[in-house]
DNA sequence: CTATGGCACGGATT
DNA sequence: AATCCGTGCCATAG
């Protein structure tokens, strides 16, 4: 369990400072991919078996209460419950971005997710199965999975099952791929079927999300690989193939990841680092801040294997000591950096919690150096830990975690308001003054800056006629 | 004379 | 140490 210190644990040598520091900058996905890695080649270092809530299926503290849905007890406070939630979405796949049609969509009018598949499903059904789609894809949780079941969805409307089943066929080869499933296994195997009809597969993928879905979760790739009688390399393989081309919540490829424009405008698309909502979905509650662990389990230093190392003979023991020595060493920096983030993300909510809930018009003016002198660390470890990184707000929008320091995004959107809502063409002083009134300081300069990245004209070729 | 875009400097970020 | 971004100053277009 990454138990979290009040005090920061202390770095001991230069190779902990570096890889804490490594640790800190990745994303999830590169994360994942590091401990993978390592997972699958230093015997030293495993994964154990660890307690989930069993509704919502985020791990558990250690006194077993789940901050986030079944246990309102130790939901009293109104301090942020800001926490490492390790979930099992260990697959987390990129999701393909030649697959997703039309962008513009995407992320300035968020159309809901049963629309968007109603849409694509519409032509290939009757009027009738469209009424159970219709219902089917109300029944959506916030993965894609469906949250009721055949029987029940046939009774309701009077229909054979074998109908619904037919519907729910057609629904789950709509985008984003494998929606309406009702489990993530099912979900990976529509997904494997649709990549199948193009495309080359790895046998050993079908049968092993088939039959044994717990090791696969818990990447146990040893076993599997005695299991299904082949060797680890395969199945490292296999998984690969499986957590890139896959995803297990089919909702979260479409809704869960996020178009990031780069500077050369080539767009990348990233699993949220961080979640936030509110306790139990209500807005009157404080926040819950989730800092996702792309692995299901606790990562530790096998005690096994320290046992094995005492009893090892000469020739061994020096392999196996630098092994567990890199073992302890992530497992380290990883609490290291678990716990930057946290007190990180605690500062973030309390400061902009306007900003979260009530949009970005309300961000606050933050720079890394003032949060660095609060947590008493370097301000390039502020800087490391922001770099990348992407949230999920409460509203499901998934913005950059650099937003939330940005000085020019909000004044840009408030320049954009006013321009919209303008009479008569301003001109750029005309609008900086404005902006200063807004509480927004800005030279007239930088005024016409914006309007240039915004791709708005000059006053002058502005009619009230035309926009944009 | 006013409104803008270009270039370069200085502080903030990485 | 290298880079990005807001600004100030100045030349140019209307």
């Amino acid at each position: 369990m990454f138990q979290v210190h009040t005090q920061a644990l202390r770095p001991l040598t230069t190779a902990h400072l570096a890889q804490t520091m490594t640790l800190l900058s990745l994303t999830v996905d590169e994360l994942r991919q590091e401990i993978d890695s390592e997972l699958a080649s230093n015997p030293a270092l495993e994964l154990v078996e660890e307690r989930r809530c069993p509704t919502c299926h985020r791990l558990l503290a250690d006194r077993g209460v789940c901050p986030v849905c079944s246990c309102p007890t130790s939901l009293e406070s109104d301090e942020p419950v800001v926490f490492v939630s390790q979930r099992d979405d260990f697959f987390y796949s990129k999701s393909d971005p030649d697959s997703q049609g039309d962008e513009e969509d995407f992320s300035t009018t968020a159309e809901d997710l049963p629309t968007y598949v109603m849409r694509q499903v519409a032509t290939e059904l009757d009027s009738e199965d469209r009424h159970l789609a219709a219902f089917l894809l109300t029944h959506l949780d916030d993965d894609g999975l469906l949250t009721t079941t055949v029987l029940e969805v046939a009774r309701y409307h009077h229909v054979m099952p074998s109908r619904v089943e037919h519907v729910l066929d057609v629904i789950k080869r709509a985008e984003p791929i494998g929606v309406g499933s009702r489990t993530t296994q099912e979900a990976l195997l529509a997904q494997l079927d649709v990549i199948a009809e193009t495309s080359p597969v790895p046998e050993l993928a079908r049968v092993i999300i088939e039959e044994d879905m717990e090791r696969l979760k818990k990447l146990q790739y040893s076993e599997l690989a005695r299991r299904f009688d082949t060797s680890q390399r395969k199945i490292q393989e296999v998984i690969h193939f499986i957590s890139e081309n896959l995803n297990p919540y089919p909702a979260r490829s479409h809704w869960g990841s996020v178009r990031e424009p780069t500077q050369s405008g080539v767009n990348v698309y990233q699993h949220p680092d961080i979640l936030i909502n509110y306790i139990n979905g209500d807005p009157e509650k404080p926040f819950v801040v989730e800092i996702i662990m792309p692995v299901g389990g606790m990562l530790r230093v096998s005690p096994m294997f320290r046992k094995a190392l005492r009893e090892a003979g000469e020739e061994k023991r020096e392999a196996w000591k630098s092994d567990l020595e890199r073992a302890s060493l992530l497992v380290k920096c990883l609490q290291q950096r678990n716990n930057t983030m946290q007190r990180l993300m605690q500062q973030i909510v309390t400061i902009q919690k306007d900003a979260i809930s009530h949009g970005e018009r309300q961000l606050k003016s933050v720079t890394r150096v003032e949060i660095s002198k609060i947590l008493e660390v370097h301000e390039s470890t502020i800087s490391r830990a922001v770099a990348g990184k992407t949230v999920q707000l409460p509203n499901k929008r998934i913005v950059p975690l650099s937003m939330f320091f940005d000085r020019s995004l909000n004044i840009r959107t408030v320049l954009c308001d006013l321009i919209s809502k303008e009479k008569k063409p301003l001109s750029d002083a005309e609008l900086a003054k404005l902006l200063e009134k807004e509480g927004y300081k800005v030279a007239r300069r930088t005024v016409a800056k914006y309007r240039a990245m915004e791709g708005i004209l000059p006053a002058h070729l502005r009619h009230s006629t035309v926009k944009v």
